[in-house]
RNA sequence: GCCCAGGUAGCUCAGUCGGUAGAGCAAGGGACUGAAAAUCCCUGUGUCGGCGGUUCAAUUCCGUCCCUGGGCA
């Protein structure tokens, strides 16, 4: 990092951090690296937290998973609510074991929303309360958005005008924010969270152009339904899963549910799935490019540039 | 061959009692403080199938031709 260099020495443990979106390449990068340099992989990835589903999610393969160790895979059941704030906590106790076994850390993932809660932290104190959620939906479900909106808009004015009225998912959080911990939304501060200081970070991102990008897109849509997507969704609707349940919000899930219930055809579910990714791509995107400690890298040489990286950060801080 | 119904934004369609047109989806841009592969915000000029005619003015009325779907032969 800039900011250290000239200081006489930093031992600090190196923090490999692999960002960019969907199909781009950066599970192949991560497990490269770290068959290359001794890594054990940290998944920053909102879906792959969830058991019984792989091959809707890209998760790595069995073979892949034993030549190196994969964190914060399989972590909870597709029924539960999972949490950014849960996925930080999970995550930074799998980085640190990590670094306690002499091993680098390499963060992987597409969900930008986890990889900043990961490393910059969330405001602290517990500020979530499923129950209080539920009967916030509940109520705002009889009264309408514009309703609670305008609750917000009294309690809080300088939150509900960061929030567009059409948001109810936002509007309902700020709420639950001021209902379950007395304090103003707005008034939150961005933690200053220490945490990620104890390591030497090197975050690459990997952002192949926008035409191979899409023909990648396609071709994982098409390799992830002929790989038995289908007898996947299959087990979960089969184990009850509610198709309200957060994990089933990830994208195909309900498109392929569709398709094996017989209401749309196959072909259908694969061109929906395939525009629902390019729009998650774009997402991905646009949360990118605030980032400005990013390193972008070609994906073919992201391996020899990510070890390049660190060994000349080891010769610059010896 | 005849009879119906259509041919309007990339797609599905609405509409103009004649004054050159608008929704949803797609696409593009953006936001993002514990649901994030989620949620939301912004952006709509297209020979209104072709050619003639009527009219100050036609995508809108009339004629004709072409195309699509359905029916009858």
């Amino acid at each position: 990092m800039a900011r250290d260099r000239g200081t006489v020495t930093d031992d600090r443990p190196a923090l490999v951090v692999v960002v960019g979106p969907t199909a781009s390449g950066k599970t192949e990068v991560a497990h490269r690296l770290a068959l290359a340099a001794g890594g054990e992989i940290v998944s920053a990835d909102a879906f792959a937290v969830y058991r019984g589903m792989d091959v809707g999610t890209a998760k790595p393969s069995e073979e892949l998973r034993r030549e190196v160790p994969y964190h914060l895979l399989d972590v909870a059941e597709p029924e539960e609510p999972f949490s950014a704030g849960r996925y930080a906590a999970e995550a930074r106790r799998a980085v640190e074991e990590i670094v306690t076994r002499g091993a680098l850390p390499i963060v992987v993932g597409g969900s930008g929303f986890y990889v900043e809660a990961l490393l910059k932290g969330l405001p602290s104190g517990q500020a979530r309360s499923d129950p209080l959620r539920a009967a916030l939906a509940a109520w705002a479900g009889r009264r309408g958005h514009a309703a609670a909106h305008r609750v917000l808009t009294v309690q809080d004015p300088v939150a509900a005008s960061r929030i567009p009225v059409g948001n109810l998912k936002y509007t309902l959080r700020a709420l639950e924010i001021l209902l379950w911990t007395g304090a103003r939304p707005s008034d939150r501060v961005p933690s200053r969270d220490p945490w990620v200081r104890r390591f030497r970070v090197l975050k690459l991102g990997l952002a192949p152009g926008p035409a191979s990008l899409h023909v990648r897109i396609e071709n994982r849509a098409r390799r992830m339904l002929d790989s038995g997507w289908g007898e996947e969704v299959r087990r979960l609707l089969d184990r009850g899963l509610s198709a309200d349940s957060n994990s089933f919000q990830a994208i195909g899930y309900r498109e392929v549910a569709e398709w094996i219930l017989g209401r749309i055809p196959r072909g259908e579910a694969e061109a929906r799935i395939v525009a629902a990714t390019r729009r998650l791509v774009k997402r991905q995107r646009t949360w990118l490019a605030r980032e400005t400690d990013i390193r972008w890298v070609d994906p073919e040489e992201a391996v020899a540039r990510a070890l390049a990286l660190l060994g000349e950060e080891d010769r610059e801080t010896r």
